[in-house]
DNA sequence: ATCTTTTTATGCGAGATCGAATAAAAATGG
DNA sequence: CCATTTTTATTCGATCTCGCATAAAAAGAT
């Protein structure tokens, strides 16, 4: 018979790995992470890394894409449904902004908005996981929109599809605007205006 | 007495240079565009470059203020204050959504978000021009949104500062989103549901 | 016409980057 | 205990990157 699994077992975590790279990427970005940079990081030699990852690129788009999916997944969480839209989008703008704040010296606003944005234009690869992330954010808004219309919390004529690409659009700016260097509160009366603006100023 | 201007007269012609430069940076970003690029393009030696603009840094941030100096003057012109704020900013989305997608092959953003974002993490100097530059946009459009509310366009509750922080959001995401790829009529949708919210669903 | 000044042109060199190639180590299978 | 397989470690080499140093060119000053 074949096997089970012979050869020398691997000595890294792989999610360990792609968790500090991502942290390299996140703030310097792709092109100015160098290989080396990612080998010391991760404390994986190169020829390691390759084996593990393939080239540079392959990755950047794995950091990418776990990054996303842990992103999905939180912002469904939130926006579970069992309080208000108004709630739970308060509480999704809220715990984005820490995550784009979090870092102890410069924000570094989302991996994807923040990194993948530059590498799109002459990376298909990346503008695809880019593109589908950007997609995947606003299904979950729009899902969510879609049941309070239907909760009777907004008018029944409102555009869902409309306030999802705004709400998307306001986390896109958060993102920026972090990364820019602009401080909380800023970023917290953006929220709020925004807020006011789809489910209806409160009173 | 001293001079006129001695020696050997300069060759190049630096607006056209920069702009040169401009479209390098604004494609492939900073990090990813090499001063032999740069020489190439702008037909200038790396000597001349230097003695011209100083380093790299010096030459991007440059292009950066240059591009930003002529989109605020842009904008500031379309929003004159001669027709409604709702038309003037359609006009200003719309006009920001051409340039977003005037590149021949993949789209480009807006070269503040989709290039200095990057950075602005680890470039004090770039941070600064790209937090100066949201600013100097976000002014422009809340000049504007103060007027609409003086003039009896907007009701006179409303919140200048809030919807220019959400207008600027707005284009934020036309921007990022551009360079990820969408088609246009997703942008368009954006905008429109944008200035639904903005100035009040039409009729 | 010669000298001075400023720019352009060419090339050098230290350092980094990335992929691949080769050798050593650690596990299983027979 | 030896062979096989897979990972890790080390090294090399081709390319790129950027700043600087030196030489040539083009203009004004005297």
């Amino acid at each position: 018979m074949a096997n089970a699994k012979r050869g020398r077992p691997v000595q890294y975590d792989r999610e360990q790995a792609l968790q500090r790279a991502s942290d390299l990427f996140w703030s310097a970005g792709f092109a100015a992470t160098s290989l080396d940079d990612l080998s010391a990081a991760t404390q994986m030699t190169r020829p390691s890394l390759a084996g593990a990852f393939g080239d540079k690129e392959a990755l950047y788009i794995a950091a990418l894409t776990r990054y996303r999916d842990a992103s999905v997944d939180a912002m469904r969480e939130i926006l579970s449904g069992k309080r208000l839209l108004r709630t739970e989008l308060a509480d999704v703008l809220r715990k984005a902004t820490d995550v784009y704040m979090a870092s102890a010296d410069a924000a570094r606003g989302c991996m994807l908005i923040g990194t993948a944005s530059v590498e799109a234009v002459h990376r298909p690869a990346v503008r695809r996981v880019l593109q589908e992330s950007l997609g995947a954010f606003n299904a979950v808004l729009e899902e969510r929109i879609r049941k309070a219309i239907a909760d009777g919390e907004l008018d029944p004529e409102a555009d869902a599809t409309g306030l999802a690409s705004v709400a998307s659009a306001i986390m896109h700016s958060l993102a920026v605007r972090a990364r820019a260097g602009e401080p909380r509160d800023a970023l917290d009366k953006l929220s709020d205006a925004a807020l006011d603006l789809i489910c209806g100023k409160r009173p």
